[in-house]
Parts: structure tokens; sequence; C-alpha cells
DNA sequence: AACACTACTGGTAACGTTTTCAGCTGACCA
DNA sequence: TGGTCAGCTGAAAACGTTACCAGTAGTGTT
């Protein structure tokens, strides 16, 4: 008794194990994992016993100890450069709802949009034995990145990314360059020719596609494409609000505006509000992905759109499927669409 | 040599371990592991034969073992409701910093505003055996998350919530009183006294204390508080938009109103301009939290605003401070500042 | 010359699981 | 009556670390 006392106490503090749970059912250590694991060779009074026991001694499964037996951690990583940017945000939330349905835990990281970080990450991810990895690089041509990644043996998927190294992983794209010719070629139609575009750096895959999308649309109509008035300086605010006025300052400034993310259309509109430019007016505008300051500005601006949860929710499928024993890495593209709002009209 | 073949394609594929770098150093376990733990008894030949062989087998060390064996596995628990709204976003965002600063990952999890999630998400992370846990918690009042907690020995930090279970838990809180007294009396200094108020749940503390400032705000100037303007219908957008729709058409509409948050804020927003009111003009509007909606808008609207990112900073900072050994839990309280703007105007 | 003491190293028992293997019943069949 | 087999159980060896304990060699002290 007084021995029970002293083994519940010790029990408390610093936790029951299958141990004592079996020592309080007064069976064997194997048989209380077995119960655990629904085992099909376990009697229904050895099943009533062991849970009987496992209720009295307060006993909770140690996943860290299992993890490490089994070889597997139900646990994946997700790596994105800025998990505050709403586009990443909900990228992440799509993911973690899909990976939770299936079991797994996602543990985060930021990059901060730095490639030596990304490395770090992996290499941290790798030695916490993670079953499989989603992330977004914030340098395709990076090569310490692509070396971590190949020192991974678990699968991995990319978020709209192209990288050398593992030709095992699987990856979501989104169809940029459809949405950006869309868009492009309405401001074509509309008389635009002096078009501006303003994105991150080509080391990704986004703006390039992006870049592709542009330039098609004005050779589809036997254009030239007005070199000087790409500008790839990061996907920023300050960067979106400074190119934006040295853009405006131009002798033959540009008649519309693409920009290529929801931190740079910030930026945009700062510095249009700056120069006393009355959007839709003087200049017509598209950004990239839609957020409710599009929406519900005024005028509002027209957007080339694409679900991110879903992305999200794309990338983790794909991950399970992987850790399903799919081993033929697949690629999912997703669409953008344009939204027609009032930030775009005839040029005058 | 055969044999070592076969040893190291062995541990090519199943990843090298301690013992095969003992092995091919030829010196003990232990002494590889005191050279990793840099250890102060270990020679300078015995630290470089070790790290000689360390890189000539590809050694990682396992933390799945390394936490089993230690008891601790430098990781926390992240609770939030959904971490695709901004705020979360940016506060997942300050803590992940800081936590990744002092060698802590960050498993995030999102409870969708539903309290039975937040139990089963504390509960597995608890099995887990993370180290400490950031939360903010979808109902106060719930119980089922109440003895969750209350079973978890590892450091707890609340984010702008409280609840009764674990006394020894620190909290970060945002003096939400002040600035809805602040921004409330800014209204009635305008002359408005049928003001509304927008909000989620009571058993939500921001809520409570931005009602109470509300309210202070009233008494102070011995003025009644217009009960049947205030709604508690949630934080979502959605909910904004039908509450500013009912209120409009109230006999005795109000003349302003508050947001508190920035999805119902975009839900007023919608509500408003189907409505055809001119913002600042036939009615005033305040929102919290700053978002870059807010400030584009046009008008632009005035907010109560707080630092997200600094409160993710100071939640992991109070648990880092916990981890350390700090057993006293502590209060941090951080401020909110009125931004005027011109979404608020003198009564007509 | 005996002793203590420092500087280092090796062996081994944990940590809490899962899994394999062998054994022990009793039932069923020939 | 002996044998096979299914159904169940227990013992013990992993998984990859860390931490304790004991031991050895060399140095200095008395």
């Amino acid at each position: 008794m007084g021995v029970d006392e002293v083994k519940r106490e010790f029990a408390k503090s610093r936790g029951a194990t299958m141990k004592d749970v079996a020592a309080h059912a007064g069976v064997a250590l194997s048989s209380v994992s077995r119960v655990l694991n629904n085992h099909p060779d376990v009697s229904e009074l050895m099943r009533r016993q062991v849970h009987d026991a496992i209720a009295a001694v307060g006993y909770e499964p140690n996943l860290l100890a299992s993890s490490l037996r089994r070889g597997s951690t139900n646990t994946v990583g997700f790596i994105a450069s800025d998990i505050s940017n709403p586009l990443f945000a909900e990228i992440a939330l799509g993911a973690e709802r899909r990976l939770d349905e299936a079991g797994y835990s996602m543990v985060l990281t930021n990059s901060e949009g730095n490639p030596e970080r990304d490395e770090a990450m992996i290499r941290l991810l790798r030695r916490r034995r993670i079953d499989g990895l989603i992330l977004s690089v914030a340098d395709e041509s990076w090569q310490g990145t692509a070396v971590e990644l190949s020192k991974l043996a678990e699968p991995v998927v990319l978020i709209d990314r192209e990288v050398s190294e593992p030709q095992t992983a699987s990856a979501v794209f989104t169809n940029h360059a459809h949405g950006m010719q869309l868009g492009c070629d309405h401001l074509l139609e509309l008389g635009h020719r002096r078009i501006a575009l303003l994105s991150g750096a080509r080391s990704l895959r986004p703006v390039r596609e992006r870049l592709r999308g542009f330039r098609s649309a004005f050779e589809a109509r036997g254009l030239d494409v007005p070199e000087d008035l790409l500008r790839f300086g990061g996907f920023s605010a300050p960067f979106g609000r400074q190119a934006t006025t040295e853009l405006l300052a131009l002798d033959d400034p540009p008649s519309a505006i693409v920009a290529g993310g929801n931190l740079l259309l910030t930026g945009v509109l700062r510095a249009l509000r700056e120069a006393h430019r009355s959007l839709g007016d003087d200049i017509s505008l598209i950004s990239c992905d839609d957020v409710p300051l599009a929406e519900l500005h005024s005028p509002p601006i027209s957007v080339i759109d694409r679900d991110a949860v879903q992305m999200g929710e794309a990338s983790a499928s794909l991950l399970l499927d992987l850790l399903a024993g799919g081993n033929r890495p697949r690629i999912a593209e997703l669409p953008t669409k344009l939204v027609l709002r009032e930030s775009t009209s005839r040029r005058r």
C-alpha cells in the first residue's frame, strides 16, 4: 500500500509510463503495448484490464519514445520566408489543416527571406527526424539549400519553386503565366503600351512565370515589351513605393502598373497617393493575389487571384501521398483567375 | 574492408549513428558524446579524432533520441485559432523568431476557433513532450481546455487570455481598455452618442476589456451606454457585414461604429458600401488593429493599434524565462495607441 | 614512497517505446 | 492419443542518445 502510494506519486510527478500500467494491471509490458496499438492478438479481458490500469495511473503515451522506436515522427516541417505575409499564412493554414486530419503535426519556421536560414532550418528539421518537408525556398539558385535538401532522405514538396536537387520532390505550382498574360492583355486591350511590372528576384519561379506571361501578351500582339519598365527589386512594400515613385518621374512614365504581390501593392498605393495620381483615372493598376485591401479600395483594384489555402492543402496532399508510399513525385498546377474591378480603364 | 564497405553503405541508407562514429574513430561511444556536448574533460586529440570521424561517416545527431534521454525536446507548441488572420500570423512570426534565437522549434496548430480542438491540440502536444506552450484559447470558459492545461506540467504563456486553471501561467495582455476608451472618447468628443460596438464573444479577454473601456468613456462623461448598439457575434467578416446592415436599418441608427478586429472591419466596409454610406461623412468608424487596408482606404480609417509582432516576441520571452527556471509567472502588458485618420468626423 | 589529485577515457545503465520470438494453453482432427 | 494449430501472453532486444561510475595514467605534495 505504502509502496503503491509512493509509486503513484512518482508516476504523477514524472508522468506514468507503460511500465507502471503493466505493473498496475499485473500484465507484461508488451501486452500493454499491444492493447494500445490495437494488435489483433489480444483478449477482451486483457483489453479491459489494461484500459482500467491506464485510467487508474493516468498514463499518457510518450510520442517521443514511440517515434524513436518506430522510426517515424508523424511530424512535417514547413519553411516559409515570412509567415506574417497573408499569402504564406493561408498556405500554412491549408497545409496544417490537411496534415492534422492525417495525424501529422507541423513544425513551422521562417527563413525571413534569407537562404542561409533556409539551409539551417532544413538541417535542423532533418536532425529532428521529420517525416517530410513542405517548403518555399528563399532563393532557388542557392547552392547550400540544394546540398541540404539532397541530404534529406524524406519526401519533399516545393511550393511554387523549382530546384535542381531532389528530383524526387513533388511540387505545387501556380499558373502565374496564364493569369499574367490575361491581365496584361486586358491592359493592352485598353490601349496601354507603357506597362510597368514590379516583382521580386528572378531566382523565384513566380517571378519568371509572370514575366513570361507578361512578355507573351505583348508578343501575341506583335508589340515590344517596355524593358525599361521592368523592376525586380523584391516583394516588399518599400520597394514598391520607391519603384513606383521612380517610374512616375520618368520622361515617358507608365500608364499602367502591375504589382507582383500584396506587399508591393501597398507600396504602389502609397506612392500613387503621394504623387496625387488618381487610380483608374490617371493610371491603371493590377495586383497579384487578392486581399481585402484590393476589393475594398476605392476604386476597387483588379487582381490576378489564386486560392492560397487550396495551395496549402494541395501541398499537404502531395506530401501525404509521398508518405503513403507513392514514390512517383507529382506536380499539381493550380489556376489563376483575373478579377476585373475598377482600377483598370481605357488609356487616355 | 568488405565489411567496412557494407557498414558505410548501411550508415548511408539508414543514417550514421554515434556508434558508427565511435567505431570509425576507435574510441568509446561516451567519448563521442562528450565531444559533441563539449564536455570539459576531453583532450584536443580526442576532439580532433572524433570530428574527423564525424565528417568521414557523415554523422548527424538524432535529436529524437537526445530528447528522450535528456527529457527535454527544445520544442514549444503554439496554438492559435486562425493563423491566416494577420494578427495571429504576426504574433506567430514574433514568437518563432525569438524562440529560434534561443534554440527552440515551434510546432504550430490551428484550433479554428473550436474549443474542442484546443483541447485535442493541448493533449497531443503534451504527448509530444513539448517543453512549453504558447496559446490563445478559443474560449476562456471551456472546461475541457482547463482540464487539459492542468494536466500539463510544462510552462504556459497565454496570449490575451485569462483562464482559471494554470495559476502558474505567464501571460501577455494588451491594454485594450485604454485604447478603446481613448477611441470612444474621441467619438464622444466629436458629438457622437449613438456609437455601435462590434466584437466577438464575451468569453474572450479582449472583448471584455474593450467593452470596459467603451463603458468607462461614456461613464466618465456621465452618459448612458447605448446598450442596443452592442453586438457580440464573433470576429468574422460576415458577422461584421450583417450586424452593420442591421444597425443601419434601426430607427435610431448609430452615427459611429467601432469594429473590434480586422475581419470585422472588412465586413463593416462592405455593408457601408452596399448601403451607400459615405465613411467619415455619413458615419464615423474606428477599427481595432492596424492593417494596410485601414491606412490605404479612402478615407483612411482610424484605428486602435498595437504591435502584434512584439506581442509574439514578448510571449516567447516570457516562456523562455519560465523555461530557464524563472518559476514566478509574469504578466506583460503591452500598450495600445489611437491612430487618428479621416474616418472619424464631427457628428452632423 | 605513499598519497592525493587532476585529466581523461571506457563501459554500461538508463530514457519509454515497439517488435520479434518463444512458450503456453486448449481445441480440433485423424 | 498424439499432433497441429490458433489464440494469447511474456521476456527481451532493439531505437540512439546521455550520464553516471570506475578506472588509468601522470603530476605534484608531503
